[in-house]
RNA sequence: GCGGCCGUGGCUCAGUGGAUAGAGCAUCGGAUUUCUAAUCCGAUGGUCGCAGGUUCGAAUCCUGCCGGCCGCACCA
């Protein structure tokens, strides 16, 4: 699974299969990390080698290992171990060829041009106007933006979509709350949670009176039928809410491309009903709502309620449609809760139905939801509360190292404690392939030691001291005979990991992998730290110092994937 | 009821056909005259939900059961 770097097995690959007669390809699948260092830096297990030829797999391991002719490879030598053939890197050759090739390519190392000239469009983070931006929007925002930098990186255009909840019903609802009981002040003094107020307020009415509840109907389909004022006045609290969420997008470094929210899509639900009906698709169900059956075993994905007015999967089919045309985009990512797992596979195939043909590009990127994201009274938890505890966090650390002499008075503290308070808050999401539903727990959000975001910018920041302190910048001009620790070794198979890595988190829409891997490096990077010395240690220092710049260089790209801003000191 | 996902050390999670199942947190013990101790080293801790089956080999694949979460026509 873990590979090295892609010539070396190549190589190996094509010596194996060419003295056994298994396929390349196959061969290349087989080969596996040993589980523990001292075993070697490759294995090949020769199971499969001993079925074909009716011997015992221990035996063609050691044939092999006697046999096979290893120069030109980047390998030393091979050794049997049971029915395993591990092979051992030629770590100088290993070294200096992979050291020399990030110290060439800089932040380029990983990066791919697979992608040149094709385009990707996510839609993501996508919270609800006049509903205030909960931890639960944070998933689907971070992960949706380290997509597009995965994508960007290997050389797509990543097109950013924030489908807003703009549209549907539950404006009604708001528009008719402020009708009967207006309060300028309090919208301005906070508008999110005072129109989130008018909605709860009258969601509660309108379930006892079904008064309520038509009239609410009634605002959302002047909405839709474009009465001037009621239009404007959702427009003004539309442009509330986007200002609010602006901000938090700021903190977190993120520029969406467009926000087309579901209103955006209001003239363009008509023609592709118009094209369900001509198809004779649409059917006409109970009380007049209109729907389609895509699937038997599925219930049908209803298009237009009984009142005329649409729905989410209406404007959903629409925003498919139109982003297809406009972009004609490799791929379609909805970065999309699980919960609606059911809506999307009826919203590809419906389009499936329709005769396009390009639905199998579309994905839903699921992901599990938070739980336990309340306080002990029940009320929702604000990104931003979470935000600023960490951040507060992160001031008491840094007021300490600033004491204890290892960081100047000198530097921005807020700016410091935010960006540390931001990797916490995202790295402890990353931690988890995105599928599984997580657990918010503050305890854990808080604690910085550890698999943790401050761990990862703490070892960065550990990194910048050392080339600080150098004086002159590395070069690839060494001596790579003095990296042969087996500290100086774990971290340079680590540094070969990253493109391959990178190329697996977009084929598995998974930042997780890269995070991961930041904690194997990160983690292996101590141990050298903590084992050898850089500066100061003889002839081992320029090769050493080149080692620590490389991975500088990958932890920096790295982060700067999952979101994260590298810090230089904390 | 039907469908989907999940069940791995006290807690949170990796590992999805291969070697003695890993990590972090927590607990206990240790490391700093020298590049940041938000670090590192060590110890304790697991019948991989249960029962069958397939395989040379199963945490991983198949079947059944138990437990939990989510979804299932006019919310998004």
């Amino acid at each position: 699974m873990q590979a090295m770097l892609r010539e070396a097995k190549a190589g190996l690959a094509k010596l194996l299969a060419d003295r056994t007669g298994l396929e390349k390809e196959r061969a290349l699948q087989l080969f596996e990390t040993p589980r523990r260092p001292e075993m070697g830096d490759l294995a090949f297990p020769c199971f499969d080698l001993g079925k074909a030829q009716k011997s015992s797999p221990a035996k063609i391991a050691g044939d092999l290992a006697r046999d096979l002719d290893l120069s030109g490879t980047l390998f030393s030598r091979a050794e049997p171990n049971g029915p395993y053939l591990n092979f051992f890197l030629d770590l100088p050759v290993f070294s200096g060829k992979l050291l020399r090739k990030i110290f060439l390519e800089k932040n380029q190392y990983g990066a791919a041009d697979s992608g040149k000239g094709k385009t990707v469009v996510i839609d993501y983070s996508s919270p609800n106007i006049a509903k205030p931006f909960h931890i639960g929007h944070l998933r689907s925002t971070i992960i949706g933006e380290s997509l597009a930098r995965i994508y960007q990186f290997l050389g797509y255009l990543p097109i950013r979509i924030n489908h807003l909840g703009d549209w549907g019903t539950q404006f009604g609802m708001v528009l008719s709350a402020w009708s009967k009981d207006r309060n300028e002040d309090e919208l301005k003094r906070q508008p999110i949670g005072y129109l989130l107020q008018l909605y709860i307020n009258y969601n509660k009415q309108a379930s006892e009176n079904p008064a309520y509840q038509e009239e609410a109907r009634g605002w959302f389909k002047k909405l839709e039928a474009g009465d001037p004022e009621t239009y404007q006045l959702w427009e003004r609290f539309r442009n509330l809410s986007l200002e609010e969420f602006k901000k938090v997008y700021g903190r977190l470094g993120i520029e969406f491309d467009y926000y087309w929210g579901e209103s955006f899509y209001n003239d363009k639900m008509g023609p592709a009903l118009d094209q369900l009906r001509d198809a004779r698709l649409l059917e006409t169900g109970e009380d007049n709502v209109e729907m389609v059956r895509v699937a038997e075993d599925l219930p049908p994905v209803l298009l237009r309620k009984s009142d005329g007015a649409t729905l989410y999967a209406t404007r959903d089919l629409a925003a498919a449609i139109y982003r297809f045309e406009k972009f004609e985009p490799e791929e379609i990512l909805y970065v999309v809760g699980r919960p609606q797992e059911l809506h999307f596979r009826q919203l590809f195939l419906l389009l499936k139905k329709m005769g396009y043909p390009w639905t199998d590009r579309l994905h839903h990127i699921k992901f599990g939801h938070i739980q336990g994201l309340s306080t002990r009274k029940g009320a929702v938890v604000f990104l931003e509360q979470v935000l600023d505890e960490a951040k507060d966090r992160a001031r008491e650390k840094i007021a300490e190292n600033i004491q204890a002499g290892k960081l100047s008075p000198g530097v921005d503290q807020d700016q410091l404690a935010e960006q540390i308070g931001i990797s916490a808050l995202l790295v402890n999401d990353f931690k988890n392939r995105r599928e599984r539903d997580l657990s918010f727990d503050w305890d854990q959000v808080l604690n910085f030691d550890g698999e943790t975001g401050p761990y990862l910018q703490y070892t960065h920041a550990r990194i910048f001291g050392i080339l600080r302190k150098a004086g002159k910048p590395p070069g690839p001009e060494v001596d790579f005979n003095f990296l042969s620790e087996p500290e100086t070794r774990e971290l340079l198979k680590k540094l070969s990991l990253f493109p391959e890595i990178v190329q697996l988190a977009r084929r598995e829409y998974e930042p997780f992998i890269i995070c991961n891997y930041l904690f194997e490096l990160t983690g292996a990077f101590n141990q050298f730290y903590n084992h050898h010395r850089v500066l100061g240690s003889g002839d081992s220092e320029a090769p050493r110092l080149l080692l620590v710049d490389s991975t500088r260089e990958v932890l920096a790209r790295g982060l700067t994937l999952l979101g994260v801003k590298p810090l230089e000191r904390m």
